[in-house]
Parts: C-alpha cells; structure tokens; sequence
DNA sequence: TTCTATTTGTTCGTATGTATG
DNA sequence: ACATACATACGAACAAATAGA
C-alpha cells in the first residue's frame, strides 16, 4: 500500500534528469573521461534552474558516475553504477561475536613442523616450525562447547601463550600490543564440513562425523607476513556467524 | 577541494555546520534516535539559510549519521564515525561470488501468505502475502548445482520476477533500478544446517539428510524496510564464503 | 473523521566566490 | 586580464508526509 507501482515514471524533476544522464552514460552516450554539458547549458538542456541540474548532477556524484572539478567541468568516472558495501568492525576482537559471553580454554600448545598444506595457508615455507595451540570455548551458563580452535603463531610469538592465559586477551591483540605489530589484513574463509574429524568432534561434545561449521582466518601485518592463523570449527545449528554490510556514502 | 586539514577549520559554512553537529552527536548532546532540531530551528541557531543546513544535514546523512523524514524530522542513526576493519564490496553483486561463473534458474514462483516466523525474518506482519521465488545455480561446465535459494518479495515489486527472467540480473538490482529504492544494509547470517530438508537437499542433489551452508540475506532499502530477503543452501565442502578485511587508513 | 500545524522535499530566482585555462 | 565552470549562499514558495487536535 505504501509502495506504488510507478517506477520509472518519476515526477521529481531532478531524480528525472539523473536518470536520464545516468542511462546516457551507461548507454555510452557520454564516454568515462569525458566532459558532460556544463550545469548552465543541462538546465536549458531540460527546461530546469541550475539548482535542480546540480541535485541531480550530486546524485550521480553519489553514484560514482561522475566527478566535478571547478573551472573545468563534470566529467565521467564510471559507467557502471559502483555502490560499495562494507563490513566494519570496531576492531578485530568484533570478529567474535560470542567472545564477551563466553570463556577460552587452553588445551594444550606444542611446537610443530609445519607441512606442506600447512604452509600453503600459512603462508610459510614447508618445513618452518610453528607455534599449535589448541582451545575451546564454553557458554559459562551450561558448558557447551561452542567452538574448539587450532591457532598457528610463529615461534617468535611464542611468549603471548603465557600473557593469554593471565589477560584473556586474543593472541592477535597481544601480538599487536607487545611485538608493535599492526593487523593491516584478515582473511576469513566460512564453509561447511560435512564430517568432523573425531577428535574435533569429540572436543565439541558431538558424535563422530557430525557436520559443523569451520571458520579459518590468517592475520596479517603489515609487512604481509602471517601473524596468527586460526581455524575453529562450531557446532552446527549452533552457531551462526552475523554480520551486517552497510551501504557506505562518498566513496 | 579537499586541500587537507580544512575538517574542522572550514571557512564554509555547511562544512562548519556540519562538524559542529557531526561533534554534538558523537559526543552524546544528541543520542540515537533523539530528533534534532528542526531545519528551521538550525537556521536560526547558525544564523544562516535553510538551504545552508539542508547542505550540511546532507553531509551528515552521507556519513550514517542521520537519517530524515518527511513530516518527522532529521534522527540521529549512529554515533561513530570510524571503524577499523572494513570489508568492502565493489557492489552487492559481489556477495554472489559465483556469480559470474555459475548461471541461475528460475523454477517457480507463487504467492505467499508469511508465517509468524517467516514474518520476523521478512520484519513485517503475519499474514503479508509476499512473492517467493525458488530458484537454483548450476556450474556451466558440468551441470553440478552448488545453491538452491528461496527468496521473498514484497507483491509491489512482483513485476521484477518477469524482467530477472529476462536480463538475469539479480531481484535485489532491478528493484533498485526499476523502483528508485536503494539497498542501504544488507543483514546476512550464514549458518550450517546439519540436516537439510528433503525438497532442498533433492534440489542440490545430494542424498537425503545431508548437511549444508545456509546464507540468508535481508536486503534493506532507504526506508528501513525489506526490499528482498533470500535464503541460500549450498552443498557442504563444495562452498565456501571467503572474505578479506582490511585496516582501514586515517582510523 | 477532518482539519491544522509542523517538518522535510522540491524548485525556482539571484548573487557572489574561487579555480581553471 | 578575461571568460568559463563549478561552489557556496541567500531568499522565497509550494508540495507532500506526518502527527496531533
């Protein structure tokens, strides 16, 4: 009932003319590069006052069709319509969503030789030795398991293994804290495991070969070397992983 | 224009304003939700045309901070202004990261009265009758289905379902272009089902019971309201959502 | 229910400032 | 110095949506 159907018909004369230029430049009309009629010349152009060809002339702007400059003119940018989303945190620790309610235990951590899978997500050289930690998170409330996790750091971070179990902080923000490390990049990969390996299952209080869902993430500095890479693994149907990408203006 | 410090020592006045607001709200005179004073009220209070504060609230919208209504007032939306970690799209479009290569298939679509609890996903009221859409993705190269997506429209925008047969455009990207909305927020969840329902998993091929990567979306428009909501269930192992966040500069 | 006051949205006109070529 | 083009700013009026009397 609020909507009307009327779509492309729209009377409010500005949002007309940028449609009009906006077909023109993504028909081609108007080439990227190129200067489109100066705002004194569209307002005759369209029967409009220079204010309604500069509203419409700002939407295109909020497009990314279009760039302005002043003594020269507006010229195409683009010809595809570019709105750009994105995911924003806070900082990295935004990326667990369930850190706050629930409590990290270590398992156990070991000095390991990395493989050659391995490596290839790491991001090392087979051979090098790493860091394993191993952990699990619990809901204080009834102990379930919601995520066990296996986290590679390099051997030279070794010390914030100790720091982590005093200040229950992430690795990734002591890394950053102690060794003036910065995080410049995280690559997140989500996918579905059919069947868990057992011990995997086990640690999630789950029977063998349950399904779960796996979410591996690498860190990385600014140099573009590996800082932490952590895969988790949680139980299926319970756990979902949330996130919200907000249409970001002014690009 | 934007030489560099000239943020907070702008001789211009929408500039000025604009900060000055843009200051009063992160500081917490107005808080989310409050309503500010009204465009003639700012006038008189800057000493300055309602044109000069309409310029200045617009800056403020571009930045999520406010969000305006007709016949209400200008709210405040958010109070912070920036994020560390971002994870940007070129465009919705690239949700579907397999898009460009896999290719759609309409299998049908009917009208729906929504239940209580589908209501809550669509947000809007049990009993709305609504578009659903069924359709699946196939791998040109070998015919293997990789997702089966269930997809809710508002009836006013039932006119697109004839036009994505057609241009193969995304629902979300016709709505926009057709109705003049503009998807502001895109809500997503991904989650594994261990147990897929029979229809859907017949869908994607593979044997009854079998787990899979569920990706709900809820497209929202300027208005706050749902423009399309779509659930999507891929096939365990053979999908898998990767994505980057970066440091955001100037942070 | 209808009416009215309020508030934002659209559009016009006009004038001046500032960067470019 | 000059003309051109965009940027900023003022004033005015009406339309459309909303909320409350």
């Amino acid at each position: 009932m609020e909507r009307k159907a009327a779509a492309s018909a729209s009377t409010i004369k500005h949002r007309m003319i940028s449609d009009v230029l906006s077909g023109e430049i993504q028909g081609g009309k108007f080439k990227v590069g190129d200067l489109l009629p100066s705002e004194p010349d569209l307002s005759e152009r369209f029967g409009v006052s220079r204010h309604t060809v500069r509203a419409a002339l700002r939407s295109l702007h909020g497009l990314g069709l279009v760039t302005s400059r002043r003594g020269v003119g507006t010229s195409v940018k683009g010809n595809r319509l570019a709105a750009r989303y994105s995911h924003e945190f806070g900082s990295a620790d935004d990326l667990f969503q369930y850190a706050t309610s629930t409590r990290v235990r270590l398992l156990e951590h070991d000095e390991v030789v990395v493989t050659a899978s391995m490596a290839a997500l790491l991001h090392c050289k087979a051979g090098e030795r790493w860091w394993r930690i191993r952990t699990v998170r619990q809901e204080p409330s009834n102990n379930a398991v919601v995520a066990y996790s296996e986290i590679h750091l390099p051997l030279a971070y070794g010390s914030v293994i100790r720091q982590a179990k005093k200040s229950r902080q992430p690795f990734f923000s002591l890394i950053e804290t102690l060794f003036h490390e910065k995080i410049t990049d995280i690559q997140q990969e989500i996918s579905c495991v059919a069947r868990l390996p057992a011990a995997e299952a086990a640690h999630l209080q789950l029977p063998k070969a349950s399904p779960g869902l796996q979410i591996t993430r690498r860190y990385v500095g600014s140099g573009g070397h590996t800082l932490e890479f952590a895969r988790s693994v949680h139980p299926a149907e319970l756990f979902k992983y949330a996130m919200r990408l907000q249409l970001r203006h002014g690009a």
